[in-house]
DNA sequence: GACTGCTTGTAACCACGGAC
DNA sequence: GTCCGTGGTTACAAGCAGTC
């Protein structure tokens, strides 16, 4: 609450409102406070951002000067998974060894050289090419098969499981634009991701075989209960049930 | 507590077939 | 021929029990 009228930085008149919005000095009329790309009215906003004496929302401050991927150059949202190497910022999906294009994974040991990120295994194969033997043949063509039996398998968070099955119950069986759009969301690569429905579609018809099974072993022990002396062959495919 | 071996769940892969 | 799905398999990771 002011006593002496304050200039909105925004329209240039005086404040008289009971309130005002004061950020970093300069004044703004509540209805004068808007994201200065968009344009959408900030003042029942949690948070805004000021820069250069232009206000932002959270998603323009973000693209206009949020951080870039070090990869794709694409700015990072606030609401994107990243991961971090030294001072560089990749996208989840963009984290991946520059020379076989496999994502990396939680915990998994890479490289950084130049800026270029490598997995552990052709960080050795250009290490032992530069100590050993410049160029034995077998790694220029196809050196991924030497490391081919070493599967890296991807742990998901469960935030990535939460989107993934939300995704799952709407549609089971996403065609290739929704794969893109879940990958982009979980952050997730669009090969994982389809590699994630395709198991889980499998997991659920083996979920749904499972139980018909007990319930035969259900209706099976009913019968024996109901035919309360049967003979000994209905115990024995009892137990050769279970 | 540390190590080992076994079991289980599941991500990743492969082979195959169908649709286009 | 390419793309995509399914079913089956392989390999990884985690949990658990047993042993020292």
């Amino acid at each position: 609450l002011k006593t002496e009228l304050r200039i909105c930085t925004a329209c240039g008149e005086p404040i008289a409102d009971k309130y005002l919005f004061d950020i970093d000095g300069c004044a703004w009329h509540g209805s004068c406070l808007r994201c200065s790309v968009c344009l959408t009215l900030l003042e029942r906003q949690p948070s805004c951002y000021f820069r250069d004496r232009h206000v932002y929302c959270r998603a323009d401050y973000a693209k206009t000067f949020g951080a870039k991927c070090s990869k794709c150059c694409r700015t990072i949202a606030a609401s994107d998974w990243v991961r971090k190497a030294r001072d560089l910022v990749f996208h989840l999906a963009c984290f991946s060894c520059d020379t076989c294009g496999r994502q990396l994974s939680t915990g998994e040991q890479f490289a950084l050289i130049d800026d270029k990120v490598m997995c552990r295994s052709h960080y050795m194969d250009t290490v032992d090419d530069g100590s050993n033997s410049s160029d034995d043949g077998c790694s220029s063509s196809d050196g991924y098969n030497k490391n081919k039996s070493k599967r890296v398998r991807t742990t998901f968070t469960e935030e990535q499981i939460q989107i993934l099955q939300a995704n799952f119950q709407i549609d089971s069986n996403p065609d290739g634009q929704d794969l893109e759009r879940i990958a982009l969301a979980t952050g997730l690569s669009k090969r994982v991701t389809q590699v994630w429905f395709q198991n889980s579609r499998a997991r659920q018809k083996k979920h749904v075989h499972v139980p018909r099974a007990q319930d035969l072993f259900n209706g099976m022990r009913s019968d024996l209960n109901n035919n309360n002396h049967s003979t000994n062959s209905c115990s024995s495919s009892n137990s050769n049930t279970s």
